[in-house]
DNA sequence: AACTATTTATAAGA
DNA sequence: TTCTTATAAATAGTT
């Protein structure tokens, strides 16, 4: 959004990057947290400023929490698919 | 966005409840994406659907690097404040 | 799954 | 840097 398209490339500004890193942060914060509450359903979040500084959000009492329940219950975190090589969807059984 | 303004309150269709949930995780997996690169930072992100299907992303080869990243350097993901119950903020020196 | 009116997010600019 | 504004993007309701 905004006056021009987004280029997929790195901001090389430091000042830029950090605040482009602050706003899109709290739009992320805020959309996940309304996935988890409209939904039902749990979300966990790991965000790194440029700076180091580690911002997280579940909707559960603790990240952790939300971890152990992915892991434990699918198990196979690392499989990911060629088309994306990042993006993991796993299923699993009540 | 949209015709009207969102409800901070569970979608009880669960039709309904699972294309919202479709549409906005994408969204979220874009965003954290762009913020990523953009910016050149560690992301990891865990969801459920309303099915109990986890997607994750991560920057990094898997989720569990970007996880360990944050609880080894920070080692304190359960504090929280008052004022955001979910939402973590750590900072850490390299 | 596609459309569209409307809200939201935000890139630049002030 | 905080605020404003033009524009891109997301999306709720609809088809």
């Amino acid at each position: 959004m905004g006056r021009t398209k987004l280029v997929m490339k790195k901001i090389e500004d430091p000042t830029s990057r950090q605040q482009f890193y602050s706003k899109r942060k709290d739009t992320i914060l805020k959309k996940s947290n309304e996935l988890a509450v409209l939904c039902d359903v749990d979300v966990g979040l790991l965000m790194f400023s440029p700076a180091g500084e580690v911002t997280s959000y579940s909707s559960k009492e603790s990240l952790e929490d939300v971890m152990l329940l992915a892991m434990n219950k699918a198990g196979e975190l690392n499989k990911r698919s060629p088309e994306n090589p990042n993006e993991q969807v796993l299923s699993f059984t009540h």
